[in-house]
DNA sequence: GGGCAATTTGCTTACGCATACTTTTGTATC
DNA sequence: GATACAAAAGTATGCGTAAGCAAATTGCCC
């Protein structure tokens, strides 16, 4: 009894990790085949166009995107050197250790194209069957 | 709707990533402290301990585990390095193209302590409240 | 000035892609 | 059949990239 409820959880941590890491490389791959976007840079234009006033400091994002504070800093500085203007970084006036980063108004025109492709993607993602099942399935496991 | 729909759909995937996520470091963090074992290196000792003979080609890990075959083979070679005789390559015998990775005795004692830390900390992972109630919801808005 | 906070930077690591390498397999020719 | 040779299969390796950790840097606050 003991020992198959652990096989089980085992099964479906490894049935939900699966589908996570499939549909995240279906993403990264058609961001950047199509918008020239990491996944991560997706994100970052993502949960700034819903930040109030559309700018957030670099602690906020990375806390966000789930990256470490070095890795944050520098994908912003990537993003905003080859980002072709789709995000802007400035230093903070009431304390200027802190880095805000804003996006542009190209870069919102980029994130709602690309917006679109993540949509599709998604979707397209969640109806499969397969994956529908075992997300039930998981569910049911966890509860009893 | 439509644009709603699609507002569930992304802060579901954005959900279901982050439970991932969480609890994948959280493995990984367990795994290397208390047995020096990589999140990944964990998964091969696994699978390895499933297949028929406890041995599999190389191929067949990397699909597994879900790595790129460069990966898988650094992955390997890295772990019988410094693995302390927990695993072998050997060069297989019908088809010399091909490795063989198999599990040794010392290896089934190392999977078998980590195990238990896995599935506790997996245990713990899934039965947070948050984490149910998320799961849950993700399900009932896939299936309308 | 000392301690703390936000970010940057040096270093190491693991990853993926493309390529090279070795062995197997298929095919044409004799 | 036997031989030669091209294509394919299974791994390894060179190279570049992005990640995390720890230390350095810069600015804030008492």
């Amino acid at each position: 009894m003991e020992l198959n409820q652990n096989r089980q959880l085992i099964t479906n941590w490894l049935t939900l990790s699966n589908i996570q890491m499939n549909i995240s490389n279906e993403l990264e791959c058609v961001l950047q085949q199509h918008h020239q976007l990491a996944l991560n840079e997706f994100y970052v234009l993502l949960y700034l166009s819903q930040a109030p006033e559309k700018k957030l400091k670099l602690q906020q994002l990375q806390n966000m995107v789930g990256l470490s504070q070095s890795a944050m800093s520098r994908l912003v500085s990537r993003f905003e050197a080859k980002g072709c203007g789709t995000l802007r970084r400035h230093i903070c006036g009431d304390d200027r250790r802190a880095i805000y980063t804003s996006l542009t108004e190209e870069g919102e025109e980029k994130l709602k194209k690309a917006f679109v492709t993540f949509n599709e993607t998604l979707k397209k993602a969640f109806s499969k069957e397969l994956v529908q099942e075992e997300l039930e399935r998981i569910i049911h496991q966890i509860n009893e």
